[in-house]
Parts: structure tokens; C-alpha cells; sequence
DNA sequence: ACGGTGACGCTCA
DNA sequence: TTGAGCGCCACCG
């Protein structure tokens, strides 16, 4: 059966473990949802998320480290990574991309 | 029920 | 390395 919580909702509750200061992807968030070919799907739920909770949608980027949208912005992204620390380089990418990824999503 | 949409990812050229 | 193409998937009229 379909599990309690919808896919949006199954989405940010992963979202909320990503640390301070570290990014996720999409992808790999999927993976952790069970659904490694639903990367497109996630991205819209971080997209309607809701703005106010504690959900830090910004620590979402992309596979190949480039921060990928934003509803506020790209560039309004950029700066809360920044923020909390990161480094964005040309383009767009995330430096240091592999020494920032988590991938610890704890189950459930 | 069906087709369109989009904060993606992988495969080449 | 960079960009075009195409597949994928949950949602929305």
C-alpha cells in the first residue's frame, strides 16, 4: 500500500537531515526514497515546499555539484550556501563538491 | 484517462 | 569539458 506519507512529503523529511554547512542531490535522494529514477520528481517537491519550515531546500544541488534552481533564484541560492559556509565557484559548482556531499540519509 | 510540466541525470558527439 | 537529446516521474488541469 501507498506508505503514510506522500512522495512531497517523504521529500522534505529526508531534506531536513542535511546538515549545515554540507549539500545533497537530488538524486541521491531519490535513491534514499527508494526511487533512484524519481531525481526530476524530487525536484519538484522542493519546489513546492513550503518556504517557512525547517526544510533547507538550498542544500539541494545537482549530480555534477552545480546548484542547480531555485523558486527565489539561482543566484539567491548561491548566496544562502554561501552563508553557511560553502564555496561557489565558476559557474555555478560547488567547490569541493565531494568533501561537502552528504549521503548519510537514516532511514525510514 | 491523458498529455504537459519541470529546482534532474545519463549518454554521447 | 561542454552542450544537445532523451528518458524518468510525481503532479496538475
Amino acid at each position: 500500500m501507498t506508505s503514510v506519507l506522500n512522495f512531497y512529503e517523504r521529500v522534505w523529511r529526508l531534506t531536513r537531515q542535511i546538515p549545515r554547512g554540507r549539500v545533497s542531490t537530488y538524486g541521491l535522494l531519490a535513491k534514499a526514497l527508494g526511487q533512484p529514477r524519481a531525481a526530476r520528481a524530487v525536484g519538484n517537491a522542493l519546489n513546492q515546499s513550503p518556504g517557512m519550515p525547517q526544510v533547507p531546500c538550498h542544500r539541494v544541488v545537482r549530480g555534477n555539484g552545480q546548484i542547480g534552481g531555485y523558486a527565489l533564484g539561482t543566484a539567491a541560492k548561491a548566496k544562502i550556501l554561501r552563508q553557511e559556509g560553502l564555496q561557489i565557484g565558476p559557474k555555478n559548482k560547488v567547490v569541493n563538491f565531494d568533501k561537502v556531499l552528504y549521503t548519510g540519509f537514516f532511514k525510514k
